[in-house]
Formats: structure tokens, C-alpha cells, sequence
DNA sequence: CTTAGCACTCTTATGAGGAGAGTGCTAAGG
DNA sequence: CCTTAGCACTCTCCTCATAAGAGTGCTAAG
């Protein structure tokens, strides 16, 4: 912001002409400001400080004989020098206070879920919130533990931030001593390791390794290692995207977007709409039960993992190609239900 | 579909009028079903065919004058009695085995993104998969583990589906036998009970103890039951928003919305962009990494959970309300600092 | 430096007119 | 009875012209 100086006079009417626009969403006119603010001046003064403010670059008019609106700049140089933030009532803190109350002893994923919904609500606006990206954390403790019928349970802890998890499937069949060993050589290896070097360090420990473990055990390293590399246990969550497509800067047409996006809990519940599907299921328009779908399809097809089903699919405008999609749904729902029956 | 039973011809034309408007997104002309079906009539027929389509609410003229768009109905009958699905050509097959080969060792969440990244690819539309949710699914071990410094680590395994962790933190101290008798507690009272039964089967077990627990088990009990309910592991995977952005029934204008909403690591990635902000960062229009915010601010806070920072905050056009909005997030982000901290 | 007054510019709304697209209808032909 | 050629009709879309309104820039006086 170095360069840019503004006289008293500059920044009040700045202000006015920002929180005019924020207010109005429409160009703010010299005797729109003279109406609002404080300052006696003349609609024509009010222009000659415009004009400063606009060779200055804060303000611009979308066209000759406009009001103004505020530019990049200029909200940069208000949010910078003039805004002032406003605290929260007593009673919205009180409210805050109750809800976050029920969240104390939540895991992370809760606690983040629950605020990015809380302060949605308050702001009117999407909000969100991100888990920490974690390459810089250190390993504490590597565990493998076999859950039966080859599926193997991973879990790291960090020295901070929340502890990661996975299941990972092998093709093979091994004994539980021999996963219990290959813990315990794990930990050996990447207890002290950030998790951005731990793949890394499989790698080279693997190489000096003789003889070379294959099989099984190959390839559980193999997802062990994108189990560990970070940002692959981060989640980000959000809530109130349909605020977004409300504002006016936005066609209407989309505002119905809005809905789909509206949180992750939506749009899991468009594609887990209908359940009981036996292959491919398409959805069209006005069949759908979120009133965000109406000119949407959903082609969606199951696959199951032991013995629920969960749910794959595309959505699109109801104008798709309904052919290839289905095709493409069908195969790929197919794929992944082999993929996971190992 | 009871009730509408069509000639030969009329599905012809049903297909053809269908299958013009996917291609060119525009109301179809008899002239134009003559130009690319096989049938050879004359377009004063075809008007006569669509004429009673239009009878049986399978397509509608948007006005007097102008050519056939297919309705829902149409649809609907397009797909159940005329699309013959497209399989995939081999080498698209061969493609996608060899991407799928990627994720056999990795665990659910992996393997989701994963398809959902390839579905959305192969059919430029936006893709989503969805993880079974959990209601019916049957306890086989619960486990709580301390980890140190007041946190806990709950982890549940279930008959199906991904094996659910999440930490929980307690205000109390603890031992770390305590801890264990818990887990054993625990682990006697849900096995073999289903995810949806298991909040209810700790409250009245809980009842039945004499003394009934307090302190730090009481309001970790809480967390686990918050932990257990259905839905709350449950996880979505999406990807390629901006492909229904650009359908032409969309505006322009909401185009860039499409990039923020393109898949969560998108979205995350937006929002922990200014990573290395002190207090409450605006970021506003241009300033913005990604093209598709060029017209929208940030408003991003920071919290603490051990040692790294986390981010939270919201998102709008850049005509928000600043002031309200960064009171809000900076009192939002000490908060949950504050929670975090314990 | 401020302000009143006024000419100027640009948007927006409205309506008219013409071209083009596509239909509905009718009457003739197979 | 079904099909089709021909034609009138309707509606959209584009352009142009006009008028009203909003808001500015400029200038000269206070």
C-alpha cells in the first residue's frame, strides 16, 4: 500500500463510496455520497475528490457520466486504513458460546464441520475451514495392524495435528506375525521423519535392504506410502455456498448452483438421493429432490464394499450425452466394485 | 413410464429432436430432424409427428414458432426405451486399468478421489463418489488409546466399510489404565451392535453403572457417541464443477465459480493460498492465486492445533461487508483456537 | 477553495421496421 | 388415409431512432 496517500477528506469519501457500493451493488453517485456522509459538501466537491480518488486508481466508473465503484485497489487501501472490524453482539457470542459448547470433545473433522456451519450462518456468506496441511509434522508412531481378510489397518501419529488413518487391501495372504514385523521395522524407520520425507525414506531403507521384500509386502509399502504423503489426510470442509450465487453480481440462472454446492453434506445427499438403484440410475430434472437439481440429471451407478453400497455418478445439465454416460457410469461402477471385492 | 407408448417413427423423431438439442443446445427445426435422420419424410410430417409428441408432453416448443426442445418426460423415455449405453474403446479401457492399477493397495478415500478424478476426465462432466454411509453397519471392535497430553484416540471397526478414527480431546487428566478399561468397557457394550443402535446402547449402559461414571469419561463418552453416529466418517469426493459451469445454459458470468467450486483440494488450496498471515487476512479480487477469484475475497483467519496453523474463513463477491466479516472471522478463529488449545 | 449552473455524455427503455426461422394449415397428390 | 408442397402467420432477433434520466465535467462567480 506504500504510494498511496489520501487526504481526510479523500478517505471519507472512499468510504462512502465503498459502503454505498457494498450496500447498493449499483455505482455511487456524488450526491448519493453528499446524502450519506457526514461531510457538508457540495455534489460538486464531492466530484473533485472523485476524480482524485479515481486518477489515484481506488475508484472507477463503468462508463462516462456513472457513479463509482470501488476497484481492488480501493478496497485494498479500505480494508488497510479504514475499516474497522465490528465485534460480535453479546448475544450472538452467548449463541456461539452454547454451540461450540457441544463440540468440545469432537475430533477435528467435527469441530471444523460445526464452525464452518456456524459462521455461514452468521455471515451470510460461504464459509470454510482446512485441517492443517501436514509436511512438515513429524512421525511419532507408524502402525500396521491386520484386520482380517487381507485388509490391513494403518495408522500414523504426528507430533501435532490430527492422528491419520487407512485401510489398505493386499492381494496376498500373510500371517499376522509377519505384519506385526513389518510395524515394527517401519517404525524404526520413520519414527523422527517429517511426512513429506517419509516416502522417501521407505524408498532408500527398501534399497539397502537384502534381499529386497517383494510380494505382499511390496505392495502394502506401496500404499503406505501415499497413505503418508501429506495432504493426502487433509479435508477441508464449507458451508453456505448458495450465499454465493445469491449476490447480484451473479446471473439468477445459476443461483440454483448454488444448492448443489451448498456443502459436502448436499451433495452427498443429490447422489445418495436414489438408493435403490440396481445398476445405473439416471435422474432427470425435476425428479430430483433437491429443488437446486431441477434442470440437473444424475447418473449414477453403485458399488459395493463388503456388503453396503455406496455410490458414483455424474451430474450435469439435463441436455447430456446419455448414451456415453450411462456407458461410462456403468464401467466405471463395475471397475471399482472389483477393484474393492479383493 | 405407464402410459406412453409411441410409433416406431415417433421414437425416431423423439431421438433424433433429443439428440439434435444435446449436440447443439438449441431448439430443434423439423427441416433440421429431416437433415440428420434416416427416415426420409418431409419436414411437413415430422411437424405432424412432434406435433403429437408435444400431445404426449415428450418435447415443447419454448415459443410459437420455434423448434422442439425435449421435456423431463422426454427424457425419461429417451433413456429408458432408446439409449443404447456406449461401452468404452479399448484403449480407453486399457488407460483407465492402468490408472486404477494406482490405487489397488490404497485405502476407500484414496480410491474415491481417485475415480472421481478419471470419471470426470472421461466424461468432461463433474464426477462424484460417494463412501457408503454407515447406518446398518455391525461394531466388530472399538478402541480408545491415549496418545498423550489429554487426547484420545477412538477407533471403530466395522463388519464393512472404512475403519472410522478421529481424536478426542478431554479437559481432564487421565491414566493411561483408565483409558484401557474404558476401551475394554466400550468394546464389551457395542460389539456386535450397528452404528445407528450405538449412541443409544452407550446411554443406557451408562445408566446402568453404579456409580455412573464423571469427570473426564463423562464428557469423552460424549465424543465417542458423536464419533459413532451414522454418517459422521462418511466423506464425498467430487471433481470437474467446471465443466457444468460452462454448459451454455449457464451464464458467463458464473463461469469462474465453476474453478472454485472444481474439487475440494480447489477449494482448499484458495483458502490456505495467503499461508503465511498473523491475524485476519483479506485477500481481494486480482490479488487472488486462482483466475476463478479474481472477483471474489477472502476473508481467512488462522488457528493452532499443536504446532501448526489451520485456516478458516469466508468467501464472497469482493463488495462483501468487510467490517461485520473480519470482526467475525477474527473472533470465529480465536475461538476455536481457544477450544483447540485444551 | 467551494459551489451553482449548465452543457454534454452515456445508459436505459421504448417502439418501429425488416429479415429470418419455423410452424400450422390447407389443399392437392399418391 | 397418409404424405407433401405451398403459403400465410407468428415469433425472435437485430438495428435504428427517439426520449427520458442520471450523473458527470467544466466554468465562472462567490
Amino acid at each position: 500500500m506504500r504510494g498511496v496517500e489520501l487526504t481526510d477528506r479523500e478517505s471519507t469519501i472512499l468510504q462512502s463510496v465503498i459502503e454505498g457500493y457494498v450496500r447498493e451493488a449499483k455505482p455511487v453517485s456524488s450526491s448519493a455520497v453528499v446524502r450519506v456522509s457526514s461531510v457538508s459538501l457540495s455534489s460538486a466537491t464531492v466530484r473533485n475528490v472523485m476524480r482524485a480518488l479515481e486518477e489515484k486508481g481506488l475508484i472507477l466508473q463503468p462508463h462516462t457520466s456513472a457513479g463509482r465503484i470501488p476497484t481492488d485497489l480501493g478496497y485494498r487501501y479500505y480494508v488497510d486504513n479504514l475499516v474497522k472490524p465490528v465485534g460480535l453482539t453479546a448475544g450472538e457470542r452467548k449463541a456461539i458460546g452454547s454451540e461450540l459448547a457441544k463440540l468440545v470433545h469432537c475430533d477435528l473433522a467435527t469441530v471444523l464441520a460445526g464452525i464452518s456451519h456456524m459462521v455461514s450462518e452468521a455471515s451470510r456468506e460461504m464459509a470454510v475451514a482446512v485441517a492443517p496441511s501436514g509436511g512438515g509434522q513429524v512421525i511419532e508412531q507408524v502402525a500396521l495392524v491386520a484386520i482380517g481378510a487381507g485388509r490391513i489397518m494403518a495408522v500414523v501419529a504426528t507430533d501435532v495435528g490430527p492422528t491419520r488413518t487407512a485401510v489398505l487391501t493386499t492381494d496376498g495372504t500373510f500371517r499376522r506375525a509377519e505384519v506385526s514385523r513389518a510395524s515394527d521395522l517401519l517404525n524404526k524407520w520413520l519414527r523422527g521423519v517429517t511426512l513429506s520425507e517419509a516416502s522417501a525414506t521407505i524408498e532408500k531403507r527398501l534399497g539397502e535392504q537384502d534381499p529386497a521384500p517383494g510380494g505382499w509386502l511390496g505392495g502394502l509399502l506401496d500404499g503406505v506410502r501415499v497413505f503418508l504423503s501429506p495432504g493426502g489426510g487433509e479435508r477441508i470442509h464449507y458451508e453456505g455456498a448458495r450465499y454465493i450465487f445469491r449476490h447480484p453480481e451473479f446471473s439468477t440462472d445459476a443461483a440454483s448452483l448454488g444448492e448443489i454446492f451448498d456443502s459436502e453434506e448436499t451433495l452427498a445427499e443429490v447422489v445418495r438421493g436414489p438408493v435403490k438403484a440396481a445398476e445405473v440410475r439416471v435422474v432427470i430434472g425435476a425428479e430430483n429432490i433437491c429443488s437446486g437439481m431441477t434442470r440437473m440429471s444424475l447418473i449414477a451407478g453403485t458399488y459395493r464394499i463388503g456388503g453396503v453400497v455406496g455410490r458414483m455418478g455424474v451430474i450435469g445439465p439435463t441436455r447430456m450425452k446419455y448414451p456415453r454416460l450411462i456407458g461410462l457410469v456403468g464401467y466405471f461402477s463395475k471397475v471399482l466394485d472389483d477393484l474393492l471385492a479383493e
